[in-house]
DNA sequence: ATTCTTGGTTAACGACGTTAACTTTACAGT
DNA sequence: ACTGTAAAGTTAACGTCGTTAACCAAGAAT
């Protein structure tokens, strides 16, 4: 049919489609096979496993996530404005691509054997956003790591992501409220 | 449908045995049969479905957090003391017991049918201590909602285990200092 | 004594990820 | 032109899964 690496590209493709329609459960090899033209067996031609499939849809993600946010911290100066915007850009992502926010940050080891090292230094520039307007704001504070600052700012959006994406916050609590509440929360590591 | 029966218990069982041995992932419903010593089919005889079995765990494992939330609750009388314990008490949970931490919040709608609305009541009952504290201590103000509030820390907390759980959290980070901070932050939806 | 009910089984369906073995295609070396 | 070989894809299968239809054994009720 199609030489060298058309195949794989049409297999990412559709994979990616598929996964955007019905959610990574619902996908299957066979599913992928049947979108693509091709059968199950060729996939293994291009990708060791289901795992390494998704793998790079994944690193994909985090490339999309990454530009998002690198260039709300371009538009900004002020680092406050920065932060602000930064973590209501990372809720965006999550909430309105959340197929791509379950394989990238939702899937267990389990479920799906955990990223690989190599290319979670990718992932990894994205959370340094985080720690670098940490840094900046409060950096001469001898406790204050700025790393870990980031880390508890990422497990508040990344939690309220994941209650809103698997639908266990209180339908009596707007949407949009509660995301103010989160970034205004979120915020609240900057002072002090 | 649910008929009282000693199998039944053996089934509940093995199943949570299965599970903090191996995870929700690898527990398949032969497993499960084979370790009681009954067939596939007769699972089915007390539970509609794998969802359903699982949900009876989802349910004794509220019913474990609540108790542990519950027990802290009444040990305290300072509400910022309450708070702070009730934070650590839950990521404990969390952290101690993975695999029914998994199965209660982590895995989605795809993988497990959500929570039955009825039995969901119970588990706001746990969301529900931390509001009442958070209406005790700012419950004057009037643009401030508990429940949103209460919400906002579970987000911090919820995120907070998934990464953890997930190992997404760099490992130049001590876990008790994560811990420590994420608590220090949680802790701050008192004031102001 | 015969029917009904309860509590279980056997065997199977269709779907899954994955693999071994085979075929087809293309092309390089003689 | 002919052959050897490597790449690209296929067919068929293995063992797993959740689930269901059909059957069966034994006790209770009539």
């Amino acid at each position: 049919m199609a030489r060298n690496g058309e195949l794989r590209r049409q297999i990412l493709e559709q994979a990616r489609s598929l996964l955007l329609d019905e959610g990574y459960a619902q996908v299957s090899m066979r599913k992928i096979a049947a979108a693509v033209g091709c059968t199950p067996t060729s996939i293994y031609l291009y990708f060791d496993s289901k795992d390494a499939l998704f793998h790079s849809l994944v690193e994909e993600g985090m490339g999309r996530l990454h530009e998002q946010l690198a260039v709300v911290v371009e538009r900004h100066a002020d680092p406050e404005e920065q932060f602000c915007r930064l973590c209501r850009s990372y809720l965006e992502f999550g909430l309105e691509n959340p197929e791509f926010y379950e394989i990238m940050f939702l899937l267990h080891p389990e479920q799906l054997q955990r990223f690989p090292t190599d290319k979670y230094r990718k992932a990894r520039r994205n959370l340094q956003l985080f720690a670098d307007i940490l840094t900046e704001v409060r950096g001469t504070e001898p406790d204050f790591d700025p790393l870990l600052g980031a880390t508890v700012v990422w497990s508040l959006l990344h939690g309220a992501i994941s209650l809103q994406l698997a639908k266990r916050v209180d339908a009596r609590l707007a949407t949009s409220d509660f995301i103010d509440q989160v970034v205004e929360h979120a915020v609240r590591m900057l002072q002090l």
